[in-house]
RNA sequence: GGAGAGGUGCUCGAGUGGUUGAAGAGGCACGCCUGGAAAGCGUGUAAACCUCUAAAGGGUUUCGCGGGUUCGAAUCCCGCCCUCUCCGCCA
C-alpha cells in the first residue's frame, strides 16, 4: 500500500497517479485519508499524554508506598482510576481511525510511473518491441489442443475426470517437456545470479496479504477452509514474504531469488476461447523470478529482469512482443509493468507468457521489507517479479510453431533437457 | 492426536509485581593504544508511532500473539500460535 509519507507529501501527483491508472474517486479518497489521518494522529496525541499522566501516578503511588504514605497513595490510586476511564475511550478512537486508515489505504492501488503511457484498456498498451523467430505455418496447421491429442502429450478429459476443467493430465513427451522447461529456465536463473528456492505451495493469510493478494484479490485463490491457507497463485506470494519484517543490510542488495512452484489460480469469470487448452489453467507450472532492492537501483534492475526474459524467449526462438502496459491495465500493485506475450501461428493471436514488474515501496511498505542504508538509516525497499517464464503458453506456442508434417521439433536449447529433438 | 518443557534485544542469557527498554556475556561499530595486528581499555549498539525540529530532545507502545487481574505486569490468570522432548499415527 501507499505510505502515508508518500500521500501528504506528493498529495497532487498522488492524484494524478490514481487517475492515469483510472482509480475512481481519487480525489475525495486521498482528501478522506488525509482526513482520517490526522484524526488519527490527534487521536494518538491526547492518548499519549494521558497515558504519561497515568504511568507518572502510577509511579508515584509505588514511591509514597515505600515512604509510608498511605493516604497519599490511596489517593492517587483513586486519581489513576479516572486517567485510566479516560485512556480507555481515547484508545478507542485511536484504535478505530487507524483501522479505518488502514481498511481504506488497502483499497488504494499504486501509482504508475512517469514513464507508464496512459490508457484504460488492453489496446492502449505500447508495443515497445517485436522480436524473435518468425515462423509461417501451413493453412490447415492445428492448434495446440489438437496437437497435444495427436500426439498423446496432453489429456484435458482426464483432468477432467481427475480434478475438474482447467487441470490437465501431461503424459509421455509432454510430461518430459513439462521436466525439461522447469529445469531449462531455472538453470538460466541460476545462471543470471539468481538464489534458487523451493518454498511452500500453501500460504497463511498474513503473507496473502503482504503481496497484494488480500484483500483485493481473494475470490482468485484457493482457500483451505480447516486450516485457513491459500493456494499460491505465483511464487511470487511465498518467496517476496520471506522479507516481511525483516530488515536488510544494503550490501545484500540486490537479492535475487527465483522458484518454481505450481500455480493456482480460480480464474472465475473466464470462458470462451481464452480457457481453450492451455491457454488458461486453474494449475500450471511457472518459474518467477524476484528481488529485492533499493530504490536508486530498481529500474535497473527492472531492465536486468526484461533483458533476462527476452534472453529465454529468443533461445526457445519463439516470435514474441513487449508490452509496456497503460496506467489502466496494470496491476493493483505495480508501478510499472512490461508484458511479454508470443504469438500462436495456429490460433493466430498473441499469448501472455510473463510480466515483470516492478512495485516500487508498494509491496514492501505492505511487507514492512526495509534495509539499512550505511548511514544506518532506514527506508522501504523496492520489490520486483516477472515470471521467467510460465509453461503452459509457452507448451502452446512451442507445439503449434514448430509443427512439421514429421512431428513436432524442439528448439535446440531444449534438446539437451528434453532428451529428444522431435516429437512424433 | 496425547503428555511434558519452553518462547526475553543481533545472539546467548538473568529477571522476588514498583525508574527493567530490560542485568550479564558474546557479537558488531567507533575511538584510544600499536609500525601494523591481536590483546587490553573506553564509548555506542531495537523498531514503530506522536510531538518538536536545523539538530537535539520529549512522549507512547512493543519481553511469541490476544485478552484479563492490579494504582502498577516480562513477572500473576485465561485463550491462541509456535518450538523442543516423549508417546501414538504416517509419506
Amino acid at each position: 500500500m501507499l505510505t502515508i509519507k508518500q500521500i501528504i507529501e506528493n498529495e497532487e501527483s498522488v492524484v494524478r497517479g490514481l487517475e492515469k491508472k483510472h482509480f475512481k474517486n481519487a480525489k475525495e479518497t486521498i482528501k478522506k485519508v488525509l482526513e482520517i489521518n490526522d484524526k488519527r494522529k490527534s487521536s494518538q496525541s491526547q492518548l499519549d499524554a494521558n497515558l504519561a499522566a497515568q504511568n507518572a501516578a502510577a509511579k508515584q503511588v509505588g514511591l509514597f508506598m515505600k515512604e509510608g504514605k498511605q493516604n497519599e497513595a490511596e489517593a492517587t490510586k483513586q486519581r489513576v482510576a479516572e486517567i485510566k476511564e479516560n485512556s480507555k475511550s481515547l484508545q478507542e478512537s485511536m484504535e478505530y481511525a487507524a483501522e479505518e486508515l488502514l481498511q481504506l489505504l488497502y483499497t488504494i492501488p499504486n501509482i504508475p510511473y512517469d514513464e507508464v503511457p496512459e490508457g484504460n484498456f488492453a489496446e492502449d498498451n505500447v508495443v515497445e518491441k517485436i522480436g524473435g523467430t518468425e515462423t509461417s505455418l501451413p493453412k490447415d496447421a492445428l492448434p495446440h489442443w489438437e496437437l497435444a491429442k495427436k500426439y498423446d502429450l496432453i489429456d484435458f478429459d482426464l483432468g477432467v475426470k481427475i480434478t475438474g476443467a482447467g487441470f490437465p493430465v501431461y503424459k509421455g513427451k509432454g510430461a518430459r517437456l513439462q521436466r525439461a522447461l522447469i529445469n531449462f529456465f531455472l538453470d538460466e536463473a541460476h545462471h543470471a545470479g539468481y538464489l534458487e528456492i523451493m518454498p511452500p505451495t500453501v500460504v497463511n493469510a498474513a503473507s496473502g496479504y503482504g503481496t497484494g493478494q488480500l484483500p483485493d484479490k481473494e475470490g482468485q485463490m484457493y482457500h483451505c477452509n480447516v486450516d485457513d491457507l491459500y493456494l499460491i497463485p505465483t511464487a511470487e506470494v511465498p518467496v517476496t514474504n520471506i522479507y516481511r519484517d525483516v530488515i536488510l543490510d544494503e550490501k545484500d542488495l540486490p537479492i535475487k531469488n527465483c522458484a518454481y512452484t505450481q500455480c493456482f489460480r480460480r480464474e472465475a469469470g473466464s470462458y470462451g476461447k481464452d480457457v481453450r487448452g492451455l491457454n488458461r489453467l486453474h494449475e500450471f507450472s511457472k518459474i518467477e523470478i524476484v528481488r529485492i532492492d533499493k530504490p536508486e537501483h530498481s529500474k535497473e534492475s527492472h531492465k536486468e529482469m526484461l533483458a533476462h526474459v527476452e534472453g529465454l524467449l529468443q533461445k526457445l526462438e519463439l516470435p514474441y512482443r513487449i508490452l509496456r502496459l497503460c496506467g489502466g491495465d496494470m496491476s493493483f500493485t505495480s508501478a510499472i509493468c512490461f508484458d511479454f506475450e508470443v504469438y500462436s501461428e495456429a490460433q493466430k493471436r498473441w499469448l501472455e507468457v510473463s510480466s515483470v514488474s516492478n512495485f516500487d515501496t508498494y509491496q514492501a511498505n505492505r511487507l514492512k521489507c526495509r534495509y539499512r542504508k550505511a548511514d544506518k538509516k532506514i527506508e522501504l525497499c523496492h520489490t520486483l517479479n516477472g515470471s521467467a517464464l510460465a509453461l503452459p503458453r509457452i507448451v502452446a506456442a512451442l507445439l503449434e510453431n514448430n509443427q512439421t508434417p514429421q512431428g513436432i521439433k524442439i528448439p535446440v536449447a531444449l534438446q539437451s533437457y528434453c532428451g529428444f529433438s522431435i516429437i512424433d
